[in-house]
Formats: structure tokens, sequence, C-alpha cells
DNA sequence: GGAGTTTATAGAACGTGTTCTAATTCGGGC
DNA sequence: GCCCGAATTAGAACACGTTCTATAAACTCC
């Protein structure tokens, strides 16, 4: 292996990039991702597309995210990040953990409906992941699950919580992927999770 | 498109081969499938050795079966019909849904588990499959929910019924995936399944 | 500001899923 | 038995993810 593993693994996990030049071609390789994923879901996203569109070497592509997998998924990543923020920017109605969890779950699912290729995509890749992406596959499932407690309660979650979360998540990343490959409808999405969060927390 | 489709997606669907050969040349297909996924996994499920292995040209592979995640998704529809089988000739125990929708889930996993490069290769092509699979997908989604509902009431279930079933079935693929990429341990496994049949049916 | 190291580039090369082609074999109706 | 369309075969061909190679550019440390 080369030397520089560590250094690459730094590259990846988007933390501590030495240079300024290095983060920016970061951001143009996800750019690149989700543009590419928004326009013709997982297929469009070819490796040799996305480096020529971020404007790097296909060498240099793989040099930050070591396969396609781990690219859609740090792009995944990236996203729920965004999601989350501006979800911290609104005070979530209601005034139950069953009401404010679907509020949450409801507002997420249709910003994903709104751009079915990028979801197509996303979801995908992370549910293809295998074990050399762990530690992002972790990364979405942890975002995944703190956006669910979150809106349970205010409060650091208990255990409990966190397994409500959990199965939560599960269920929606599910019945994601079901609508996506167009086994069910928006609807019938709405009503599972619905119904999902009834039983967990009423 | 050649003047055969439907013919294919008869043969595709597994039923009414117009021939015994061709019955047969189907089932040593999805046998050799099951014994390299046995032995390599996803990645070790090759068209060409699947072909060779089964003694059929590589055509022959894909008129058979459309792609690779057609063929494992198949194959694990052909395996969980066998766990069925066996589950139907078994009297489930417990007095209540908890403990035998508990009971039959441990036994499958547990089967699941002793097999785990066979699990990968079919949870990866399940959750990867796309809308062109999606009957083969249905198909084994409703013999997921069949088995735990069974396992729930021997009545016809209620709907209701069928809704838990499905958050299990999800909870249990979600968190096979998690121990087949080895982001959980089969502790983990079987407790976080425990704690969400308790919430489901306590 | 130069030597040495790391990073980036262009592009060839390779592996495996998938498609295509041409030739052969099979099965059912005459 | 013979003909015809469908099924099968062997193998070439193609697409895209991934790896490799050779060269150039950028950074680091003196």
């Amino acid at each position: 292996m080369s030397p520089s593993k560590s250094r690459t693994d730094a590259l990846m996990a988007g933390e501590e990039l030495s240079s300024a030049a290095q983060r920016e071609r970061r951001k143009r390789i996800v750019d690149a991702t989700i543009a590419l994923a928004s326009k013709g879901g997982f297929d469009a996203v070819q490796m040799r597309a996305v480096a020529d569109r971020a404007d790097v070497a296909l060498g240099t592509l793989y040099r930050y995210f070591p396969s396609k997998v781990h690219l859609l998924v740090s792009s995944l990543a990236v996203e729920l990040e965004r999601a989350q923020e501006k979800m911290d920017r609104t005070t979530v109605p209601g005034d139950s953990a069953y009401e404010r969890v679907l509020f949450v779950l409801g507002r997420i699912t249709r910003g994903l409906q709104r751009n079915p290729h990028l979801t197509e995509a996303m979801t995908r890749a992370f549910t293809f992941a295998d074990a050399s992406a762990g530690a992002e596959v972790d990364r979405v499932a942890w975002l995944m699950e703190s956006m669910f407690t979150r809106a349970m309660s205010a409060e650091e979650p208990t255990d409990e919580q966190k397994a409500i979360a959990r199965v939560i998540g599960d269920v929606w990343l599910s019945n994601l992927v079901a609508w996506v490959t167009r086994r069910a409808t928006a609807t019938d999405v709405a009503n599972r999770l619905e119904l999902t969060v009834r039983l967990l927390l009423k």
C-alpha cells in the first residue's frame, strides 16, 4: 500500500483537508455527483463523468473517494446535514413525540421525493454499500437516527428512544427504496410511515 | 424486441416452463448461483461462472434471468420458500404473537447467519434491485411478510397485522445487512429484533 | 530557490455485467 | 423424415467501475 494511506483516509473523511485547493476539489466532486445523480440517478453517476464535470482526473477522484459507493454515500451525508441544518432553523410543531416525528419524517420524505433521481442514486448506493464503506454508512445511519431522536425530545435520548429512532429509520429507508423502485406510491409511503410511528410512539 | 418476449417472461417467473429440460436448466442455474454465492458472496456470483457451472451458455443464462440481480433475488425467493416449508413442518412454540414471531425470526436469522456469504449475496442483490426487478422483489417481500403474519396468528391476518409484519421485515432486513457488512454483531441483531418485536407486539 | 516528496493529470489497461452475432440444435406440424 | 421457428451455443464486442503507469505540477523543508 502507499505510504500516504492515513493521509488519504483523512481526505475521505472530509476532515482536515490539507489545503484550500483540496477542500475546493472535494466540493466540486460532491457537487458534480449530486448534479449528475439529480439528472439521471445512480446509473448517470459515472466515475468518468463525475471527474470530467468536477474538473479533476479520474485518478484524483479515486484518491478522494475510493469507490462510487463511497462517493454517493458521502454525498448523501452532505445532503442529510443540509436537511438537518434547515430543520434546526425551524421549530418543529406538535406537542407529542408522535406528532413531531411525523412532521420531520413527512418533511424530509417530501423533500427527497422532489428529487427522485437523486434519491434513487443515494438510497441505492447506501443499501448496496459493502463493508469497506462501513464508516460512511455508519455516519449516515447516525445522522438519520439523531434526526428522529431530536424530534422526539429536546433531552439526551434514552436507549429506548434511540431504538425507536433506529426502527423508524429502517422503515423509512425501506419505504423510500420501495418508492424509488416504483413498488410503492408516495401515498403508500406516507401511510406506512404514519402507521409505523403510531405503533411505536402512541 | 424479440417476438418471444412474453414466453421469456413466463420463463423468468419460473412458472410454466415449457419443457422438462427447461425446468432442469433453470434449476441448475439457481443451484449454481447458490453454490457460488455460498462460497464467495455477491462478487463470486459472476455471470460467466454461473453459466459455466450450470452448463449453459451465457446467452441462455440471460434468457432465463435478465440480470445478476434478477438471478440472485429469484434465488433468494427459492431459499425463502424452502425455509417456509421447513417452518410449516414444525409447530412454532409460544403462546403469544410476540413469542412466536421472535421464535421464527430467531430461527431464520440463525439459519442465514450460518451461511454468511450467501446471505451477503442475496441481501445485497435484494436491496440493490432496481425497478426492473420489481416483480421478484415483491415476491420476496410477500414471502417475508407472510412468514411473519403466519407466526402471529393462524387466521387470515388483519391489515394491522400485515403492517406490523412489514415493519418487522424492514427492520429484519436492515439488521441483516448491517450484520453482513460487519456494522453489527449477531448479538446486536438479536437484541434489536427482540426490542423491535417487543415494541410492536407487546 | 532547489531537492525530494506528495498530489494531480492524461490516458491506457483490465475485469465483469451485459449485449450482440452467427452458427447449431431442438421440438412440433406436415 | 423434413421444415420451420424458437432455443441454445460459443464467443466477440461493448460499457463502466477500477487500477495502473508515466509525467507534470505543487508543496515542504533546508
